[in-house]
This record gives C-alpha cells, structure tokens and sequence, in this order.
RNA sequence: GGCGCUAUCGUCUAGGGGUUAGGACGGAAGAUUCUCAAUCUUCAAACCCGGGUUCGAUUCCCGGUAGCGCUACCA
C-alpha cells in the first residue's frame, strides 16, 4: 500500500501519436508531484510500439510540453522502439512456459469478426482457435517461417483483480478476457507486453495513469505472474472532460499544452491549475498552490474518483493570480516574448522604465498577451485606438478641444507628477465648468487607447511629460467613431 | 450489447447516520468615482431517482438512470 514509500520509481509514458493534451500533462504532474514527495525518481518513456502511428516530432512536441510546465524527468527518456531485445526475450519466455501461444489467424480473417460475432449474438472476441493448436506443431510452423503473432493464454475461468490506491478493490472475471496480442506478426510486441516488460525492467514501483486504464489492468497483472514479477501499486486517475462532459478533444478548443503557452498562459498557473483537477490539497489550504506546497501536500489518497471538467475561467483566475504576484522581473523575459510576437515596437528600453511600468499594469492582465494587446500603448507609439471607447468617452468635440488646450498645460508644467497633473486637470476642468471625470476619461482613451486602464495620472507619469502631451494634442485627429456610421450614409 | 468505474451548487470540490451541507472559480447586486477587467461588501446556487436498513438517511446497502472508460496484430 502507498503510506510511505521507500525510493518509489514512476514514470510517464507518453505514445507519441498525438501533443501532450491536458490529460497526459495532468497524468506526467502527479507522477512527478509523487516522486518528489517521496524523494523517488520520475522518469519518462517514450510508447513508440506502433511505428506507424508514431512521429519524432511528436515526442519532441511532448518533450517541449513538459519542459515548458517544469515537470524534469530524473531519467530517460526511454523509447520504446529502441528495447526491443527486452521484449522478445520476454515473449520468448512466456512462450516457453506455456503462458503464451503462437497464432496463426491472419488479420484480415479477424477484421470481420466483431460484426460476425454481433450478428451471431455472440461476443466480439478472439475464439481461442490457436491456443488448441499443440505447442510442438505450433513451433514447427513457425520456425518453417509462417507467420505468427503471439497471444496470451488468459486463465479459463477465476477473475483477477488488484487493490487500486484511488478506486480500491477492483475485479474482473477471466472469462471477460480474450487472448490478447503480445507481439504481432511482424514480432513487434503491442502495448500490454511492452508496458509490463519496461516496468519491470525499470523496476516501477508505483503506476499511475488515466483510468482509462483500469480496465485494461488485470491484463497487465496477469502478465506479471507470469512473468514471474511482483505487480506494482496501481493507482488510476480520472480523466479530464470538456465542458460539455465528453472526453476532452480538438472541439473543446485548446487541449494541446503548447496551446496554453500561445494564449498567454504562465506555466506555474497551468500546473496548479491542472493539479487541482481531481486532486485535492488538505482542508483550509490555498488554493494557490506553488511547487514546494503542491509536492508537500500531494497524496494518492487525496485522489478523487470521478472525472472532472476542465474549467477554463478558473485556469484565468490561476493565471492573473500568478501574474500578478510575480515580481516585474520575472516578468519581463516572458513579456519580451510576447511583444516579439506581435512586433511591437518599443516607445523605450530603459529597464527600471519597463519594470516600473510592468508593475502598475501587471494586476490588470488576465494573460501575458495583454501587455502586447490591451496594454500595448504603454510600450509602443504604434497601437490602435478601441473604437469602442473611442464611442464611451472621446465623442464629444468639445472634450476634444478641452483636451488638447489641457496637453497644452501639460507641456508647461515643470513638476510632471501625478499630484501636479492632477491638480491641473481639475483645476483646468472647474475653470471651464465641466466634469473632471469626463476629461479624465477622455484623457484615459486618448493616452492609452482603451476605457480601462490605471489611474489617469499613473498613466500620465509611467507615458512621461512629452508622450502625454504629445498624444493629448494629436486628440482631435483620432477617428469619431460613433459617426463612421451615420457618415457612411450621407 | 458485455464488463468496469463514477454520481454534492453551472464548474472544481469538502463533509458526513442528526450540519444553517463548507470553500474556491464563475454569476448577480451594492459600495467606491477617474474607467474596470481593480478593490471591498452582500446574495443566489447542490446532496440523480426509487426502495431498504435505521428513531433518523445526502451519507450505509440494493436496484434504476445517466455519464465516462474498456471491449484492436492502438497506446
């Protein structure tokens, strides 16, 4: 049972037929969270079985996944196509014990065989018709060069069952279990024997995965005694669903890890995310949850049953949370990033100006992209005004020329700071007998190019005293929105 | 279809034979006034259904239903 491994082995063992999806980086984190936790090695396996499903870009896409989230691997990574020696020395060994039993039936007649079987009322499943061939007539057919694939003589009769550390006892009856394929013709070994033979070797100690899974596991045990080995602690975990409570898929939008890099996401903000989907830290904790409390708190038991529903405004909630905690610093390199992106053209590069200006926006953004999109005129001269609020609060021409007199006595002001161009502006707004609200907000649009955004006058002084005035006087050449309409027509 | 697993607010979940069924995200309302995507305050929101056990079930048991998974010479 879990309690308190000693020197616990994982792994992940990724099949490089798709991106590292949520599910599998969900999967890779709690391997890893456990191995820490335990002070155990996580390592990572490459389940390349199936060559023509398999791609070398995919593994790299899935290395990058994991490296982008922080999830590091203490060894490997092992691929799978590169152990094969391992494999066949294990078939060959459950061959000669009887556990396994060459079968000759060509694919092509097993293809039809579902649809057979359901038109006969009878289950969809492997006949058993090689294993009654005798093991010496068997071995000489195949040694005169026939083609053979190699199934499992699953027990007749009996059920097989394992203690799981999530869901408890789990049993299956034999009987629901066919003759499954260990190696195919060609000898390349398929996935049961493969997984078992490499966490035997690697000498896993703990498994988990997706519960996906569980069904397939008395397989598994069954091939551990008969090979020979002790099973594993198994543990499954629930899988990860869409919104609409089907199997998270390319409809649901971004489930590629990668994805989440692209829209902004922060790594450590995707990993306590994911970490909190089916996983439960201890009463009154936070949720907010770095690496060292998530690898302190993380347990096995604490693993719910049931699937869970990725929740995408919380992974935003997870995201400013984190952005904004972090310190300007950090954030800089991953900003720099983003504007690299979108070619913005910086207005200046002084450093102690970027992090200052970092930290006045950074609690506003909901993602990274926001300091390339929504907060770009603080960085660049380039950046297109929101004609919507253009429409909110920059409509009115007398606003206009009120703001352009105001740049006006801005250029004048010696001491440009936040008091002082406050008081000018209210001053300025009692003098002509308007709102000051409604010269701030239009200073707001004019400065920033949106309706939201800081404190006016922090924007005043992170933008400085000549791209202040100089945006305030250029007000009257920004589009009037609401009349692009009404002009179309006339 | 068969087998397996699961079932508490919209979502992630806590809890547990007697509770005002707790928290978080999201939602709504209000406050604030210089905008809100900020902040503060408040509110709404759940035990799948039916039996059984019991003085008492959301909790334990059984059945149903639903969802998910597996049912390949895929992994």
């Amino acid at each position: 049972m879990p309690g308190f491994p000693e020197n616990p082995r994982v792994r992940f063992a990724p099949s490089p037929t798709g991106y590292l999806h949520v599910g599998g980086a969900r999967t890779a984190l709690f391997n890893w969270l456990f191995a820490r936790h335990f002070a155990g090695v996580f390592l990572l396996r490459i389940e390349d079985t199936d060559v023509s499903r398999s791609t070398p870009e995919m593994v790299e896409g899935i290395l990058e996944g994991l490296q982008w989230l922080g999830i590091a691997w203490d060894e490997g990574p092992y691929y799978q196509s590169r152990r094969t020696e391992l494999y066949r020395l294990a078939v060959d060994k459950l061959i000669s014990t009887g556990a396994a039993y060459y079968c000759f039936c060509r694919k092509e007649e097993l293809e039809d065989r579902p649809a057979q079987a359901t038109g006969e009322g009878r289950l969809p499943r492997y006949q058993g018709t090689c294993r009654r061939i005798p093991a010496a007539e068997a071995l000489r057919r195949k040694q005169a060069g026939e083609a053979a694939a190699v199934r499992f003589a699953v027990p007749q009769g009996g059920s097989t069952g394992f203690e799981d550390a999530v869901f408890g006892k789990v049993e299956f009856s034999n009987s629901e279990l066919e003759d499954f394929v260990l190696a195919r013709s060609d000898s390349s070994p398929t996935y049961h024997l493969s997984a078992v033979a490499d966490d035997i070797d690697l000498r896993i100690t703990h498994i988990i995965r997706g519960a996906d899974h569980i069904s397939n596991t008395p397989k598994q045990v069954l091939l551990y005694n008969a090979l020979g080995a002790a099973t594993p602690v198994f543990a499954h975990v629930p899988l990860i669903l869409g919104a609409d409570k089907t199997r998270l898929s390319k409809r649901h939008g971004a489930t590629s890890v990668i994805a989440y890099r692209e829209e902004g996401i922060v790594p450590e903000a995707l990993r306590n995310f994911l970490a909190l989907l089916g996983w439960t830290p201890p009463a009154g904790s936070s949720e907010i949850l770095k690496d060292d409390a998530l690898i302190r708190f993380f347990s096995l038991e604490a693993i719910s049953r049931s699937n869970a529903v990725f929740d995408r405004s919380k992974l935003d909630w997870f995201n400013t949370e984190y952005i904004r905690s972090y310190p300007a610093e950090r954030l800089l390199p991953l900003i720099e990033e983003e504007w690299k992106k979108a070619g913005v053209k910086l207005r200046s590069r002084d450093g102690t100006w970027l992090l200052s200006t970092i930290d006045l926006l950074k609690g506003r953004a909901r993602s990274l992209k926001d300091f390339a999109g929504s907060f770009r005129a603080f960085f660049s001269d380039e950046f297109q005004p929101d004609p919507a609020a253009l429409d909110k609060f920059l409509k009115d021409t007398g606003v206009r020329k009120m703001l352009v007199e105001l740049g006006d006595r801005y250029g004048n002001l010696e001491d440009f700071s936040e008091q002082e161009t406050e008081r000018v502006l209210r001053d300025f707004a009692a003098a002509r007998g308007v709102k000051a609200g409604a010269l701030i907000n239009g200073a707001r649009v004019a400065l920033t190019g949106q309706a939201v955004a800081p404190s006016l006058f922090a924007v005043m002084t992170a933008l400085g005293k000549s791209t202040t005035v100089e945006r305030l006087r250029g007000v009257e050449q920004l589009p009037l929105e609401a009349l692009s309409l009404g002009s179309l027509k006339t």
